[in-house]
DNA sequence: GGCGTAAGCTAGTAATCGATTACTTTCTTT
DNA sequence: AAAGAAAGTAATCGATTACTAGCTTACGCC
């Protein structure tokens, strides 16, 4: 067994592709990623990726497969593991942005995806994961809201909403800025105010 | 003077061109909206663009040109008429939400713009459009807080940041819905929530 | 009414994209 | 060790892209 095979398992590829996918992504437009660019940031032959995925819509499906349990596991393992609903909105805020710093290119893939206009199963899969999101985040308020650590007349929908909005608002703030550290540096401030709209007034 | 000129002059062309790609935008990926599907919408052919501008991303900085100044205009107008901040911010922000609905296709330009890899004179003005904004919301902000209308601890610049979120949140709320009309409906109770966010509590 | 120019069309260009083909190399298996 | 499958390469395909050249039409002006 050679220290470096040139030629590697299916599986090995799957995952290093979806790897340059989201690397690539993070500089650049998703939509502009060529089938040539993540071949070469993989040391391959743009023919080779073919191999591997039927085509191009193949491979972002495998790149949002690759983010929806990746951040559903974080972020559901993050809120599991609080003692109150308000700290388990506020650990899954700081997990999701973790996730996001680690991997800038996250966000973009997902919106990309959502800008699309045709139905790709590679939009459905991003439609799929936000609705998930989502449902979490109601479920979670819901609890809180009958405990009293949430305001009586919160409604949820909108707070789940916003909850999503304040993510995305701080991807922008590092789009313009041209920053990644500075979502991390700037999140506990900004779910300070998120935290504050939601939460019972004393 | 014919009622359906085939030739109209430059000015009112370049109008056209503009209303094109925002309505385009609306409807497919900004980034994949071709000159020749711009052509087709105004019912000329695609060569036929270029008597107006020298090249694609001239369309663009067209486009970016008449988004900030119809956009900014309508914000600030919003907000120099309102009695207190707190109300100044909610029609601000009920301003925004109505151009955006009225252009759907607006934040979806800007969002596209800012992903550019390059630095185009396109994304410099949807840079420096964001910038105006926030710098407006910071300055009103910093008024309510010395006046008692908002908490005396609040961030403005994370509060900022969390006002364009609520942008944002929405717009991908509709992305998801393919439906437009959610946004002005959903907008008033997210709002609400941020508004508590920011509020001085009593 | 004719003349110049602005604005349009047709028909191209080179470049780039995703995808396929024909062939070669490498790994596994018996 | 031979054979076959898996994974790689190089070259090329057709389609699409932004952009251009050459010619024609329509409009404003005197």
């Amino acid at each position: 067994m050679s220290r470096h095979p040139k030629h590697l398992p299916a599986e090995a590829r799957r995952e290093e592709t979806v790897a340059a996918v989201i690397d690539l992504a993070a500089e650049q437009n998703p939509s502009e990623i060529t089938t040539a660019a993540i071949a070469k940031r993989m040391g391959l032959t743009q023919g080779a990726l073919f191999r591997h995925f039927p085509n191009k819509d193949a491979v972002l499906q495998a790149v949002m497969d690759w983010v929806a349990a990746r951040l559903l596991a974080r972020v559901e393992k993050a809120a599991a593991g609080a003692p109150d609903v308000l700290t388990a909105l506020e650990t899954m805020f700081m997990a999701h942005i973790g996730f996001i710093s680690e991997h800038p290119g996250v966000p973009r893939v997902m919106f990309g995806e959502l800008q699309r206009a045709e139905e790709t199963p590679a939009k459905r899969m991003a439609m799929s994961l936000i609705e998930r999101y989502g449902k979490l985040l109601r479920a979670l308020m819901k609890r809180g809201k009958e405990n009293g650590e949430l305001a009586a007349d919160l409604n949820t929908d909108d707070a789940a909403v916003l909850f999503i909005g304040t993510v995305q608002g701080l991807v922008m703030q590092s789009l313009l800025a041209g920053d990644v550290t500075r979502i991390r540096r700037q999140a506990p401030g900004v779910f300070a105010v998120y935290r504050r709209g939601i939460g019972a007034c004393k």
